[in-house]
DNA sequence: TGTTCGGCATGACAGATGTCATGGGCCCGG
DNA sequence: CCGGGCCCATGACATCTGTCATGCCGAACA
């Protein structure tokens, strides 16, 4: 793009009423244009092959693939487009694992308005966005304690599964999951499974 | 109001992000001006006694009140108001309780978003306004078949609490906490708590 | 007035869950 | 090469959970 042109935006989030209206409050700006819109997680590389665009907004929570999946992507095969994540929950976790699939900014949903612009003028500008907040309890709240077998096991207790089945889905002995669920348990300093979910789910861990 | 001015709307909802974008949204109609913006229920009633307003566009999930209970607040208090519930999920049991609440008005965020000010329009011209595919969900649904305290126990439960402390929560004895469950993990066709909570969640019985 | 339904409780029992001790195999870094 | 961490597993144990049978009370209702 040459710096007359305005900035092209590619804006991927499902809840349709939600996308229209961060598109309208974008359209506000002069200097930003929407020029793609996606549903889903698995059509943001398509969409960004199709349109090239200079700044791609990726809700989180996607049917298909997740936003952070889908600008790990972005990221790999087309490296000039900047990553903004935009999502509701301020889970530390995410921020973490966003920056590795080469987001360059992470913003919340309970963020001013004017800060999805202003991210998206400063990310074109080659810097980087993070909401203070959160990188301060991403800093604090630590990384992920649970190994991969843990939190293997840990997401398939969450949907309510009982031991058998998790034993079975991930082709472990039952007495394995329970002691892997016994360590997670521990290690999130809860009293069973059911606050571990919870715990993990609220750290972005899970 | 005359016919001649535009429609006053209260918008509450929780995100600054999506509540400001949807303001731009509705900003874009010539007949509708958003007067007031709030970002908890429990600020909708003083806001909408403080700036007269036609419609009040509420999200449910809010801190301080819900926006079923701020509806329910709304009509008893101003009952020229007209209610319009927008919400993220389309459970079955929140369509029912908001029109209890006096809801005039149920819509998702997944609908595309010029149903909203659609939606605005018609309430004030006496309508009611349903997404339709939510609707046929509820009566097939069918209602909450567990009972209040079944209710109360599950809530409870669904955040990680042993039966021990469910009972001391509600003055219960731990086999009373032990029955409702049960009965709750039978009438939900689940197999234990954790998917009983899942289930009911989904539904909005909870 | 009886019957039914929801709320509350107890006791007993099987099965699920959480903890602990223990041990083997693997890979990586010192 | 050795230690330490993760992975996987077993067996034993205490506790928690889910089910069932049974009973009492009060309110609603025909």
């Amino acid at each position: 793009m040459t710096s007359t042109d305005s900035i092209r935006v590619l804006l991927a989030e499902d809840q349709s009423m939600v996308r229209e209206a961060l598109a309208a409050l974008l359209g506000l700006e002069p200097d930003i244009e929407v020029v793609t819109q996606v549903a889903r997680g698995d059509e943001v590389l398509a969409a960004a092959r199709a349109t090239p665009v200079d700044v791609a907004l990726l809700d989180i929570e996607m049917p298909g693939m997740t936003g952070i999946e889908a600008a790990g992507q972005l990221t790999a095969e087309l490296p000039g487009v900047k990553v903004v994540v935009l999502t509701t929950f301020g889970r530390p976790g995410y921020l973490r694992t966003a920056m590795e699939a080469g987001a360059v900014a992470f913003l919340v949903k309970d963020a001013p308005a004017a800060q999805l612009a202003e991210a998206i003028r400063k990310v074109l500008a080659g810097e980087r966005v993070i909401d203070p907040t959160l990188a301060a309890a991403a800093l604090a709240g630590g990384a992920n304690p649970l190994t991969d077998r843990e939190r293997e096991v840990l997401r398939v207790a969450a949907d309510g599964s009982t031991n058998a089945e998790i034993a079975a889905a991930l082709h472990l002995s039952q007495g394995t999951v329970r002691n892997y669920l016994s360590t997670a348990i521990q290690k999130l300093a809860t009293r069973n499974r059911a606050e571990a979910v919870g715990v993990a789910r609220e750290k972005g861990w899970l």
